[in-house]
DNA sequence: GCATAAATATGAGTGCGCTCATTTTTGTTT
DNA sequence: AAACAAAAATGAGCGCACTCATATTTATGC
């Protein structure tokens, strides 16, 4: 281990400059994710987020180039939520793959669930952000694939122990497409906890695996 | 016939009032269609479009609650568009249930493609139409069932010639987010005339078609 | 320390979608 | 046709997300 004894601040890396944009950064999050929660997202205002940071208004789109933007942040940390919990969790690196399958869309619409209200206007568009005419930026390209690979590592795992056959890159974006379409049918369900939309999971799943396994690709 | 021979206006029902409102409206509309057309939808400005329709400004407002909504009304018509070519083409009519399937989203793809830029922002929110934290109105509620009417009776015709098990209502909207994930792939497919998201679409009623004739619901 | 440059913060300003009190038009009654 | 009521049009005004010229802070070279 290196050390500097003699001066107290030999080269000072990462000096003041970094710290403050980074306390500032937290301060935006921190009042962006209370008044969201408290008053939603549509009726909080990019003004009362910076004074409750603490700084001009303008200050706030020098760290996010939009307030969806801002939003999108907080889908980016549920999502990489997930993946730590899935990583970190040794049982459901055992279980067989519809199990392992339903509860990655089962934790990401529990962790979605707070953010309900702006789904529709934030979530979607992120996974569409190759639309050459989409106003999205390639940051999100980023975010999506950080979510495909996660999902290939999964299908890869489950075709090196034969539970399918090998699909390539294909099954991960797949799977996304499912993953979207259980969103939107969870948003439209009233059921009590959302049961009827775990019910649909657990089904597609079963069915989709079951398939795979005996059908493959050819017919 | 009835005939009133001497007054010349005797009741003269649906009068001026409902005659004007409609060719402001469609005043309003072909300002906007040729605008949205010209500068894309996120370039054209109300003001402009109230301009170019010979009206207020506020006046637009009577007519269509936000800018979304009268982006949602090409959506509605090029919907009933294709309704109309399917209920009009006899030859459509025989053909198999995969061919249907595959008709109908193409010929809705197709239809869609000029408004491509606006599809994130207005039509996979008009999908979503149920959710309680929603902004949108029960209006897209009834889009939203004609589609699914509409492809209810297509696989009412199937489950009656014995083409496919019965799957009540289930299948109507299962169908409806497939047709959601084909948009979604389409909207980021950069191949030529989108010949990779026909690809998909056509391997995908394949292989559901096949599986739903063989497999049915149990397992 | 001091001058210089670069990074960052600032908040008045802009243009937008949309609202609403008011005016104008249309239809009805006498 | 005059008086009244209902419907529709109007445009000044509002609050919003976002911009940009300017001011302030931080880092670097002498």
């Amino acid at each position: 281990m290196k050390t500097n004894p003699v001066k107290p601040r030999p080269k000072e890396r990462r000096g003041r400059r970094a710290e403050n944009k980074d306390k500032t950064k937290q301060a935006i999050l921190e009042a962006a994710l209370r008044l969201f929660a408290d008053k939603g997202f549509y009726q909080t205002t990019t003004k009362a987020i910076s004074r409750k940071a603490g700084i001009a208004e303008g200050t706030l789109f020098n760290y996010f180039q939009t307030k969806e933007d801002l939003a999108l942040y907080f889908f980016e940390r549920e999502l990489e939520a997930v993946i730590t919990w899935f990583e970190g969790d040794p049982r459901i690196q055992r279980a067989e793959l519809p199990e392992k399958l339903f509860a990655v869309i089962q934790q990401s619409l529990d962790r979605l669930a707070p953010y309900e209200e702006f789904i529709g206007a934030v979530y979607l568009r992120s996974l569409m952000p190759a639309s050459k005419l989409s106003p999205w930026k390639l940051e999100n390209q980023e975010r999506h694939l950080r979510y495909l690979r996660f999902i290939r590592a999964i299908l890869a795992d489950a075709e090196a122990a034969e539970e399918i056959p090998p699909f390539g890159d294909f099954g991960a974006y797949a799977f996304g497409l499912l993953h979207l379409a259980m969103i939107t049918y969870w948003l439209q369900d009233c059921s009590r906890g959302k049961e009827q939309t775990l019910a649909l999971l657990d089904r597609c799943l079963k069915v989709g695996t079951h398939f795979l396994k005996k059908g493959g690709w050819e017919w």
